[in-house]
DNA sequence: AACTATTTATAAGA
DNA sequence: TTCTTATAAATAGTT
């Protein structure tokens, strides 16, 4: 039998049957390359991909250790604003994405050995009412800025239009 | 000159230089296979990588409209913004919180008895897009007046500082 | 950045 | 799923 493997066009594989060969073949081949890479470039990575059914296949050569150890070492939100608006949306993500975290491992402890019936739906409230209260927060500071902004720079115009009008 | 090929080890390059180009070229590879999977078998997936310098490279076919709007509606940042080093770490702690949720939030699940890895991970990235998606729109609505207010201050003050340098 | 010999990935068949 | 093999694709070493 003649192999005539074609050229692949890269769109998606309607046969379900060749589409699931395809996605366990290069599924294996991705994060064999994802390690790989990792290894000799020596740099960190997470790659998540998920299959038609919801499995979820995960690579990081990054140990929880190692991620809280480097928290440690990023800068914290100290004075030097030169802060664009892009960095404040940063931190405040990284703000609500860390109250986040410490939240879900508080959970995780207090969970161990309890009556866990009807958590799931609980906690997903909890998620979500501590989303929003972060958000208002943020919502909250943001405002506060930039109304104070706004008034540090009515009181230069004032002052300024008294100047003027004192000299004209 | 004979290139006679080495079977390569994949063990960290020592050599600085060829680390740097087998990490540019294995990347761009790395990145190519990761949508070719994701567009032939039509499933969702994250790829995020980090340089030595801590530079971040993403992949994701979830997220990326939500990232390019974000970043749309993020005003007068245009010349710093992609060089900051600040932005990068902000980035980066980000990156790496958003995968420590991942995993808690994954634990917490399976401390349950249930088998729901991908569900919530794909939950968790909702919860992420719902976020983000509510803070552009905190900044566009609510922001956007008020920059608009503090340029038109700025402005006045400028002119006025003008007006006084003229008249003194 | 470009080239190319060689290794590696993989499509199709079994 | 696993193996085989011909071919496509990636890439290490070099220019």
């Amino acid at each position: 039998m003649r192999m005539v493997r074609q050229k692949t066009q890269i769109r998606k594989i309607e046969n379900l049957a060749s589409r699931q060969v395809t996605f366990s073949k290069r599924r294996r081949g991705l994060f064999k390359k994802a390690q790989e890479l990792s290894t000799l470039c020596d740099v960190d990575m997470a790659l998540i991909v998920f299959s038609a059914t919801g499995k979820l296949f995960h690579y990081s050569p990054l140990s929880i250790n190692q991620v809280l150890e480097r928290r440690k070492l990023l800068p914290q939100n100290t004075g030097e604003q030169q802060s664009s608006e892009e960095i404040q949306i940063a931190r405040r993500r990284s703000a609500i994405l860390s109250k986040e975290l410490a939240e879900r491992t508080r959970e995780l402890r207090q969970m161990k050995g309890e009556d866990l019936e009807g958590l799931d739906l609980k906690e997903l409230n909890k998620l979500e009412a501590i989303i929003e209260s972060r958000l208002a927060a943020v919502v909250k500071t943001k405002g506060e800025q930039m109304l104070k902004e706004i008034g540090t720079l009515k009181k230069k115009v004032m002052e300024l239009n008294l100047y003027q009008s004192r000299n004209s």
